[in-house]
This record gives structure tokens, C-alpha cells and sequence, in this order.
DNA sequence: AGCACGCCGACT
DNA sequence: GTCGGCGTGCTC
């Protein structure tokens, strides 16, 4: 509080602030500032604000201004959470561009954008405000009570409140105490997540002394061999790390927890509680290993250097295994060297500690690790970090595109073609890739996009000179390119020489490898047990009750599961439409290839990789440390398994059916089944020894096949160009799709081919549809999309997108319009 | 996103 | 006669 003499001192401005909300709601807020807060109020730091009647939100000042607002009294905010900014002019800016580009609200972005310990106002802390006496016969029972646990307790959350009271609008009451000057309310960002402790075990230097150290082992292997195997264990690993955490031992040496408590007791062990950073990695960094580029690399990274003097991006088209890798770290080297940040992106499934050890014996402790398997502790962390300006490089999954960069001189985009670069499910329906060549350029920074195969608006873009293009056609190391033989499962199914799916041929090459001690990895691109249950009487299917897809049968659960909104239900043992008890297995997943070759081959350490067993935050980690330490013979795994896996061993590469990846229903299709089998292809035979991929189908002479086999991405780019052009997709074309959703399927008709009427009335026969997606239910709400084509080159985009907008808000205001959904997606995959 | 105001069914 | 269902409209 400022004394009264301080506020004469301060320009009385009668100041507002635009924020922006948390919400999907299509504009920002006007609030005014108190008088005492006018030094304060600085765009880019939060404030919390109420939003209706009772809400408190964390709100971001997008702009201030000494203008009231014309038709109301502008509610005062608050308060000002932040010293100093927590996003930044060009994040804002960012933002901006993001909502207009994709078609949301800020609202929508600063969600996606902030980690949530940043946002939430449940977390809020509030205390007595020991300044102020107060009469408690004034409160109601509520406050009274809320007053008497800041008693006990000096600081309570709001969902401490919430708790306490029984209540969840605890903040109309806060509200009240804390106008009454009863309570405060604060936020300090700086101690809202405590540093990670971690327990260390050290020897006692007296059993340094190999006598002491003999004496001692003697006895426990005696009296408590447990602990004697913890020993070694230590010993083990003393020799080759530095620290020895105890979580660590007591994994390593299957002691349990008590033989280590015991050890301690016995002063053999001393435990040490270090503060750690929440990232996982120590300050003591080994020397950097120097690696040299091979000649190839050499002149790929001097003409990416060539192109950066014209062009803002190039693209990196390299063949898998080409060391892509070795040439981003080259030029991150130098970019950093510049006093300028680097952000790296990669897919969120290739950011495994692999790449993210080979980086840290680079650049040690500059470099920031951000994605999704953080919590928000540790994703603050990162933000404040790169706000702060210590971290010159950032490893990151598609969120990081948010963190508060101040000078980003170079964006790597690895495997740039990934679709996972895509959010789909909240808006923002955002492309990391292209916000990042967007981000790049407020930073007047370069974008370096990487692939062995490209996607072909970026193909397109480099062939056009848009992009410098640089080949990398060379494997690194001289390895050679795997062997592809394809299979014919019809023909093989003729023969009578399938054993469940897998035909002789891979059979034959797993044997092979599993004799070599060598490692397999199958791939099948769908999870689960079974696709679907049916019957064989009459054909009756099992579907989900909220969406229009069939369910799933999961052996672990063995229920009937729902991929699209979590549904399970029993099995049903009799069909239920007609009683029969013929009920079969249509289709296979991961799951049954799993279960299936674990009875052809009883003695093989068999793991599955997919959604279902790499939920948890470290399962994925485990599934990759177990295949690095060949305790896993033969990995079966979805799309995943395409993705950063590079073992030296695994030199079979199964591809159980390449057809449900070439019948896909999308005009991607082809490129994307060239994309997958050659991802997967790439992981076959690297360090040293040739690799072999079996891809078994119904369909040998398809086209893409043989372009796989000749790895003959060119030849694909040219013929899939052809029908592109001819069908009006892109990269000729601008797609911008529209969902709209409704609990009842003849409104939504109806409203769906209204809305298409409106929107041809300025984009003619440039609109499409609407048309019912594949799955035309999901959660209970029936869909249609309508999808418009734009130009590439002619009319605006941005003048489109503004009027799609107009029309959109337009129809949202008709009354028959109630309760539709319309969530408009640029750019969709 | 929440929350209130508002108009139609099964209950003290 | 009310309690309460969620439909729709607004929030600076």
C-alpha cells in the first residue's frame, strides 16, 4: 500500500487494460486499474480479474490505455500478479497472429500457450491480512470459518477453501473478505513449485579400504544377503557414474527400500538429500565427444549455410540414418555462439532421452527440455528459464513454439512431416511447424526443416525456391540402405504357408536375426486386441454407445473399448441382436500379433509400444531403455515404433499389413504410407550392419510399394503432384475445413447445409460438402464437416478467413443455430 | 468456460 | 402448489 503523500506523487491517469481471458470467448476485456497499481500495470504481466458474477480468472494485460470504455463502467482489476512480464510483446503479437491464422479466440491460445501453474486461479493463495482488525461478529458462517483455519493455518489455496467449505464458488466469499481487507490474496510464481529432492548414497570412506571392505561384505552375505547384493550393486555402479541415487540402486539391485534403510543405520551408506532440478540432469558435465561431419554433411551444412544468406527457410532432405543430427547440432553451435537462442522442435514420441543425452554433452546446462510429459512444475521451470534468458537452446515437443523467447535466431523443425506437429482436439488448431516459421520470422530468425520425407507442401515449397532445398542422399557411416522384400499374404495364404500373420518369409528373418542375437521390431498400425467382435450368424458389431464407431475388444481389460471418447463395456458372450453365441475376432491389433507370437515363439522376450502401454509418464522411457539393454527380443508397436528408435541390433523390420495403411480413405494416403514404411525401413540395420524389411501385403504391385522399394520418394512426389492438382488439394490448394456439431442429427443436417448455403454465397463451388466424416458421432454430438478450397495464390486468405468469421458469427446469431458446434480447422490433416 | 435467468415435468 | 431439468445469453 502507498502512503496518500506517494500516490500525489504518481500521475493520476485514470488507466484500463485489455486482458485477455483463459475462455473461448471471442474478445478481450476491458478493466480499469487502481490508482496504486498504475506504475505497475505493464503489458505481458498477469492480473486476476472477475469475470461474471463470481469467477476470478488470471488474466494477461494485452494493452493499456487512459480511454474508458464508452458504454460501461469498466470493473477494477484486482491485482497485478507479476513483477515483471511473464509473456512478452512479440508473444502477444504471436498470439494475435495464432487466433487470426487459425480461426480461435486469443483466449484459446493463451491456454494452449501458458502452462497452467502460470493461469490457475484454484491455486491462489490466501492469508490473513495481519494489518487490519476486524469485528468477527460481522461474518457469516462461511467467512467466520474461512477466518478461523487462516487461524490454525497462516495460507490456504482456494481449493483448500473449496474443500473446506464443501462448495466450489468459494470466490464470491473470498471476494467479500478480501474487499472487507480481511484476507489477502498472492501469487509468487517463484514459490509455487518446490525444487525436487533426490536421495544420494555414498560409501563411508572407511570401506574405501579393500580390507574393511572384504570384512564387511563377509558378514553381510552371512546375515543379510539382501543388503550384501545392494553393496555390490552400489559398487557396480559407483564405477560408473559419479552419484548413485538411491531410487536407482534399490531398482538396480532389487534390494527394497529397508536393506538400503538398514545399510544407512549400519553407517556403511550415507544418504545425502540433494536439491535437484526438476529436469532431470546435474550440473557436472563429461567433456564434449568430437564428432567430424563426413564429407557429405560437410557441404549439406555449407549450403544450408549458402541459403540462409537469401532464403528464411531451407529444408534438409536427408535419407534416414543421413546424420541429419550431426548438421543441426553444427548450426545450433554457431547460432548460440551469436548470443541468439535456438528452438529445437521435435516430434513429442522422438524426444527420448536419446536425443536428449546426445544434446545435453553438447551444450550442458544451456539447454531447456520442454513437452508434454513434463508436469507443470517443471514446465514453469523451463518458461522462466528461457523468459530469463538462461537457456540458449530449447529441446522441445509442439507446445514449446509458446516459450517467452527474446531473440530466436534458428528454429529446427525435425521430421518436419510428422503429423503430430498438428493440435487437433483443443483449438488452437495449430501446425508447430508452420507457427514456427511464422515465430522465426518476428524474430528475424531462420528455420531449418528436416526429413527424409518431406511433406509435399514443403517439398513443393523448396522445389518452387520458396525454401532452399539442400539433398543429403548418403547414409552417415556408409551403411547401406536396408533390404526390402515384399510378401504376398494372398499368395502365401494359397501355399498354406501363413503361421497366423506372419508369413514364411518373416518367419524365416526373425528366426535368423533371434539366432544372431540380433533384435526384431514388428510394426502394425493399429492398436488394441482386435478391432472389432462380430458375429458370425449376423453380422452384428458391437458399437459404442456415444460414437459411431465400433468397439474395440482388449485383451488386458477384456472389455469392449472405445478409442474416441474412453467407453468400455463387457464383452458380451451371446450376440446380442441375435443370440447366437458365434461370436469371432474380425481384424488384429498390436495386442493379438503380440499374444499370437508369443505361442509361435514361447522363448522370445516379446514387448508391445502403443497408446495402451506407454500412457504413463515413464513406461515409454522403460519400453526403450529394455529394447537399448536387449531385454526385449521382438518389439510390436504402432506408428511409434517409426519414430527416433535406433538401436544398433534390430535388423528385421516386419511390417505385418501394409494395406491398412494404403486403403486409407484421404488424399494423404499414399504420401503418408510412403512416409511410414520408409520411417519404419530407416530403423532397420543402422551402426554398421545391412538391415532387412519384410512388408507383407495383399497387394505387392501397389505403387507406392514399389516406390518404397526403390525408395523412390521423387517418383512419388511427381505422380501423387498430378492428382493434387487435378483434385484441388494442396499444396495447390488451401484447405480449411468446418466441423459442425450437434446432439441431434436432423438439426445438424439442417444447420450444416444451411451454413454451407451461406458460405457458398461468397466462396461458390470453392465450398465443399457438407459431407459426413468417416466416424459421424463422436461423444455423443453427430458431425458434419464442410470444407472449402482456396487458391493458393489468387484471392486472400486472410480476407477469406475474415469473412468466413463474419459468416460463422453470423449463423451463430440465428436463432435455428442452438446448440451447434462450429470449430473450423486451417490447414487440417 | 461458468453461471444465472427462464420456462416445462414428478414430487413434499 | 414447488424443486429442478438444462436451454441460451452474457460476462468489461
Amino acid at each position: 500500500m502507498l502512503e496518500f503523500a506517494e500516490v500525489q506523487l504518481h500521475n493520476r491517469k485514470t488507466l484500463f487494460v485489455e486482458v485477455i481471458l483463459p475462455l473461448a470467448i471471442s474478445r478481450n476485456y476491458t478493466y480499469r486499474v487502481p490508482f496504486e497499481m498504475n506504475d505497475a500495470a505493464v503489458v505481458g504481466k498477469r492480473v486476476v480479474v472477475q469475470f461474471g458474477k463470481s469467477k476470478l480468472y488470471t488474466a494477461i494485460i494485452a494493452a493499456i490505455s487512459e480511454h474508458a470504455p464508452e458504454k460501461y463502467e469498466a470493473k477494477y482489476i484486482i491485482e497485478i500478479l507479476d513483477d515483471a512480464p511473464v509473456v512478452t510483446q512479440r508473444q502477444l503479437q504471436f498470439w494475435h497472429w495464432l487466433a487470426e491464422y487459425y480461426m480461435c479466440n486469443e483466449g484459446e491460445v493463451m491456454n494452449a500457450a501458458l502452462p497452467s501453474a502460470l493461469k490457475l486461479a484454484s491455486e491462489t493463495k490466501v492469508m490473513l491480512n495481519r494489518e487490519f482488525e476486524y469485528d468477527k461478529t460481522q461474518l457469516n458462517d462461511k467467512e467466520y470459518l474461512i477466518t478461523e483455519a487462516l487461524d490454525i493455518q497462516p495460507e490456504l489455496t482456494v481449493s483448500d477453501i473449496v474443500k473446506l467449505l464443501g462448495q466450489k464458488t468459494v470466490m464470491p466469499i473470498l471476494k467479500s473478505l478480501f474487499e472487507k481487507n480481511i484476507i489477502t490474496i498472492s501469487e509468487e510464481v517463484s514459490e509455487r513449485y518446490k525444487p525436487r529432492k533426490k536421495t544420494y548414497i555414498t560409501l563411508n570412506p572407511v570401506y574405501h579400504n579393500s580390507d574393511n571392505r572384504k570384512e564387511l561384505f563377509e558378514i553381510l552375505e552371512k546375515r543379510a544377503p539382501k543388503q550384501a547384493d545392494a553393496l555390490l550393486t552400489y559398487l557396480k555402479l559407483s564405477r560408473q557414474q559419479k552419484a548413485v541415487a538411491k531410487n536407482e540402486l534399490i531398482e538396480e539391485s532389487g534390494a527394497g527400500e529397508s536393506s538400503i534403510k538398514s545399510l544407512i543405520e549400519k553407517e556403511v551408506f550415507f544418504a545425502e538429500h540433494k536439491t535437484i532440478s526438476r529436469l532431470g540432469y546435474e550440473e557436472d558435465d563429461e567433456a564434449i565427444s568430437n564428432f567430424t561431419l563426413s564429407e557429405a554433411q560437410q557441404l549439406a551444412l555449407g549450403e544450408a549455410q549458402q541459403y540462409f544468406e537469401k532464403k528464411d527457410v531451407v529444408l534438409l532432405h536427408g535419407v534416414t540414418a543421413s546424420g541429419k543430427t550431426q548438421i543441426y547440432i553444427k548450426l545450433i553451435e554457431e547460432m548460440i555462439a551469436t548470443g541468439r537462442q535456438v528452438l529445437y522442435l521435435l516430434p513429442e514420441i522422438a524426444l527420448t532421452t536419446h536425443i536428449i543425452e546426445r544434446l545435453r554433452i553438447y551444450f550442458g546446462g544451456t539447454i531447456g527440455v520442454y513437452h508434454s510429459r513434463f508436469n507443470d512444475n517443471e514446465r514453469v521451470e523451463v518458461w522462466q528459464k528461457v523468459l530469463r534468458n538462461e537457456y540458449k537452446v530449447v529441446l522441445g515437443a509442439r507446445s514449446s513454439v509458446f516459450l517467452p523467447f527474446h531473440d530466436l535466431g534458428l528454429i529446427i523443425v525435425d521430421e518436419e512431416h510428422e503429423t503430430s506437429y498438428k493440435q487437433y482436439d483443443p483449438a488452437p488448431r495449430y501446425n508447430a511447424r508452420d507457427t514456427a516459421i511464422y515465430l522465426a520470422n518476428m524474430h528475424s530468425g531462420k528455420v531449418l526443416l528436416g526429413s527424409a520425407t518431406p511433406s509435399f507442401e514443403t517439398y513443393y515449397n523448396a522445389r518452387t525456391h520458396k525454401y532452399g532445398l539442400v539433398e543429403l542422399t548418403e547414409r552417415y557411416g556408409g551403411v547401406q540402405l536396408p533390404l526390402v522384400e515384399v510378401v504376398s499374404i494372398s499368395k502365401e495364404l494359397k501355399q498354406k504357408t501363413m503361421q497366423s500373420h506372419f508369413t514364411s518369409v518373416l518367419m524365416a528373418d526373425m528366426q535368423l536375426a533371434l539366432e544372431n542375437k540380433e533384435q526384431v521390431i514388428l510394426f502394425q498400425n493399429r492398436r488394441g486386441y482386435a478391432p472389432v467382435l462380430m458375429c458370425r450368424v449376423c453380422a452384428y458389431t458391437p458399437k459404442c454407445i456415444n460414437c459411431d464407431v465400433s468397439l474395440t475388444y482388449h485383451k488386458h481389460t477384456t472389455k469392449l473399448h472405445c478409442h474416441y471418447c474412453g467407453y468400455k463395456e463387457d464383452t458380451p458372450s451371446v450376440c446380442p441382436a441375435c443370440g447366437s453365441t458365434h461370436l469371432e475376432y474380425k481384424g488384429f491389433g498390436t495386442e493379438k500379433v503380440e499374444d499370437e507370437l508369443s505361442v509361435l515363439m514361447p522363448d522370445v522376450r516379446l514387448a508391445r509400444m502403443d497408446l495402451d502401454t506407454t500412457r504413463s509418464r515413464n513406461s515409454l522411457q522403460t519400453i526403450l531403455n529394455n529394447l537399448e539393454e536387449k531385454k526385449i527380443d521382438i518389439l510390436i508397436g504402432t506408428q511409434m515404433v517409426a519414430k527416433g528408435l535406433d538401436f544398433a541390433d534390430v535388423t528385421v523390420i516386419g511390417i505385418i499389413n501394409a494395406d491398412s495403411l494404403l486403403k486409407y480413405p484421404d488424399y494423404r494416403a499414399n504420401e503418408r504410407s510412403f512416409q511410414m514404411l520408409a520411417q519404419v525401413s530407416g530403423r532397420a540395420g543402422r551402426r554398421g550392419k545391412q538391415g532387412k524389411v519384410v512388408i507383407q501385403t495383399y497387394d505387392p504391385g501397389h505403387r507406392v510399394i514399389k516406390q518404397v522399394i526403390e525408395n523412390d520418394y521423387a517418383d512419388l512426389y511427381f505422380t501423387e503432384m498430378e492428382e493434387r492438382k487435378s483434385f484441388k488439394y494442396p499444396p495447390f490448394y488451401r484447405i480449411i475445413s468446418v466441423d459442425v456439431k450437434h446432439k441431434n442429427p436432423e438439426i445438424l443436417y439442417n444447420q450444416a447445409e444451411y451454413l454451407t448455403n451461406e458460405l457458398r454465397k461468397h466462396f461458390g463451388d470453392r465450398v465443399i460438402g457438407p459431407e459426413a466424416p468417416l466416424i459421424n458421432r463422436i461423444r455423443n454430438y453427430y458431425i458434419k464437416t464442410i470444407m472449402l478450397k482456396f487458391e493458393r495464390d489468387s484471392i486472400s486468405v486472410v480476407k477469406a478467413k475474415a469473412l468466413m468469421r463474419d459468416v460463422i458469427t453470423q449463423f451463430q446469431t440465428t436463432k435455428l443455430s442452438k446448440g451447434c458446434i462450429v470449430q473450423p480447422d486451417v490447414d487440417p490433416y
